[in-house]
DNA sequence: TAAACCTACGAAAACGGTTTCGTGTTAACA
DNA sequence: TGTTAACACGAAACCGTTTTCGTAGGTTTA
């Protein structure tokens, strides 16, 4: 990397102080028209810029904002991922991304080098493997700093931070109404393991809509997929039973729950109705589309940087941690036109 | 954020200097055992950690490297930004990630931004809009600055810098060709417009393939989308022509033509069929599966990000540019399984 | 016993800025 | 003519850390 010119080279240069060359660059009342003139038009020569890490060091702030995320290739969290940048360059902050890979080893580490003060504040979405093993360890040493952080969608209730999250209850009760108006009445729902909470609660949604509709539920209906596994031999179990309709909590296990309807040689959705969550570009280009609960991505990333930022710019004394629903829509496609 | 612990509080509390502190915390042989032990546990009681900032300006490098891409919902560039955060993690780094949203003024500022000393070295996709308006200037500038880049995927051959490819040519003339030796004649092109160089390349391999193979091509089967106007009418627009195959340079424009082909009554693959590029999602999971060329967006990340570091690490004074084409492979699906 | 040499630590500069607080010069005012 | 205020600028501290160099005191060596 080239000698970069700094203020000491142009007060050197200038025969000035450092000071003055600082004063002037900012347009100082306090110094004289045509030393500013000077200094700025030789500043603008050399093509000056102000050494970031000098002023984040002064300043004791970096204007940046950590990302902690268990994955990225995922439509979910790109979106999410647009939505913090913009909201952060909005106001000036620029963010670094990390990714957990949904370990909790590297979100231990990628946690301590952020908070060595390298950001300003943190967004983390959990990674599963700490969903699992319940060791938050990390997290309250964090909020022991006093390191502004905000949690969002995968987010600790036992962790005391500001918190961003779907309505994840009410998606699957509207997902699990959608198909049972459509009159299905053996709807099977596929999901994640009890410790994804996100998985639990649209899990807890789908049972309330079966309740208040008088369906019983069938624990056999309910398949929670293992990814260590074979994910797909794991979603075909479920067709050895009566179903006339699919709920799955992502995109990825009602493509393939649609994949292995086709292949079983059923209609949809006239055999058998789909709806999925995350509103994807597999579930709008897939044939047919898929209707899904789309969970505002690009809001939910909006949101907890403001939330983050409101946190870093106003140190309140008094701490009181706030907790944003995000409604999510049901889009309804053609994957659950009525059977009728 | 609470007041952080720091090298100078320790000192005083201990009452030796700070050098001596720096000296202790690093087992230097300089200080004497007790001295230093006394200092260790005081560190570590208090949970000292070294700021950063301090080290990034004593060090002038910061240990990170900036990303900017177009965008990120996106299957390749979210693949692409992962390989870059692996290689950089495993070299110590972090990464800062920045969106130009395919826009030229943001990509300049951001390039800006990142430039005044964030980052050790930078690493872009070109704008489309910049590829198009052809100002390359703020790229220029910055080779010119000597700050490290490496340009990927959507490059700019005027820049001298190390650069990572797809085979753009070869990909389009395995895919073409696969279409042809499954026995399709009347092959349609679905592509960007010129500018947009990866595009054009893409569309030189189509060519070639059918120079090679005694196929007249025929530019009315090539549509160049207009991103600002309705894709699927101008996808539509080939269908009036008479075709048997459909490249489409992206997995979009492939899973959208599907999509019409289906509504227009074809079936796929017989009647007419389909490749893609960027194996994404998408192709994987829609039915039938889509024939994609894999670009291998893992690799491309990591191979740019080890040449930005090998830059950023060994500034070798004889600057000679790399460049590195990735071999792109054809993944044979459904949707051109052979018609006879 | 003086010279030479460790040992263990501190002072100070450096990284690149900002900012507070002087201070010398000149002009205005009484 | 003496006092005061405005103007234009500089000195120095500060942010947190590293590192070079110096040095006081004790120990070894000739």
């Amino acid at each position: 990397m080239k000698q970069k010119i700094t203020i000491k080279t142009i007060a050197k240069e200038l025969g000035v102080s450092t000071s003055t060359v600082s004063k002037a660059l900012k347009d100082s009342h306090e110094i004289g028209a045509e030393t500013k003139e000077r200094i700025q038009a030789y500043a603008n020569l050399y093509n000056y810029k102000p050494n970031h890490l000098a002023l984040q060091l002064r300043n004791q702030k970096t204007k940046v904002i950590g990302v902690i995320l268990p994955k990225i290739v995922h439509h979910f969290f790109s979106t999410v991922i647009m939505g913090i940048e913009e909201g952060a360059n909005k106001k000036g902050y620029n963010i670094m991304v990390c990714f957990s890979n949904e370990s909790h080893k590297k979100e231990v580490e990628t946690l301590k080098v952020l908070s060595n003060g390298s950001v300003d504040g943190i967004i983390v979405s959990v990674a599963s493997e700490t969903l699992e093993n319940k060791d938050f360890t990390h997290f309250s040493d964090l909020v022991n700093e006093e390191i502004p952080l905000v949690l969002f969608d995968r987010v600790i209730n036992e962790i005391l931070c500001d918190k961003v999250v779907v309505d994840d209850v009410g998606a699957g009760y509207k997902a699990t109404m959608h198909l049972i108006e459509n009159g299905r009445k053996r709807i099977a729902l596929i999901t994640t393991p009890d410790h994804v909470n996100v998985g639990a609660l649209r899990k807890q949604g789908y049972e309330k809509a079966l309740i208040e509709s008088y369906i019983k539920s069938d624990d056999a209906l309910v398949v929670k997929i293992d990814e260590t596994k074979d994910i797909s031999s794991q979603i075909a179990s479920v067709f050895e039973h009566n179903i006339d309709a699919i709920f799955a909590v992502n995109e990825i296990y009602a493509a393939k729950a649609m994949k292995i309807a086709k292949s079983n040689g059923l209609n949809i959705p006239k055999d058998i109705a789909i709806a999925g969550f995350t509103d994807g570009l597999i579930s709008e280009y897939s044939s047919p589309a898929i209707t899904t609960i789309a969970q505002h991505g690009l809001t939910m990333g909006r949101q907890a940087v403001d939330l983050l930022i409101e946190r870093i710019e106003n140190e309140s004394a008094d701490f009181k941690a706030k907790r944003i629903v995000i409604s999510s829509d049901l889009k309804v496609r053609e994957s659950t036109k009525t059977s009728s």
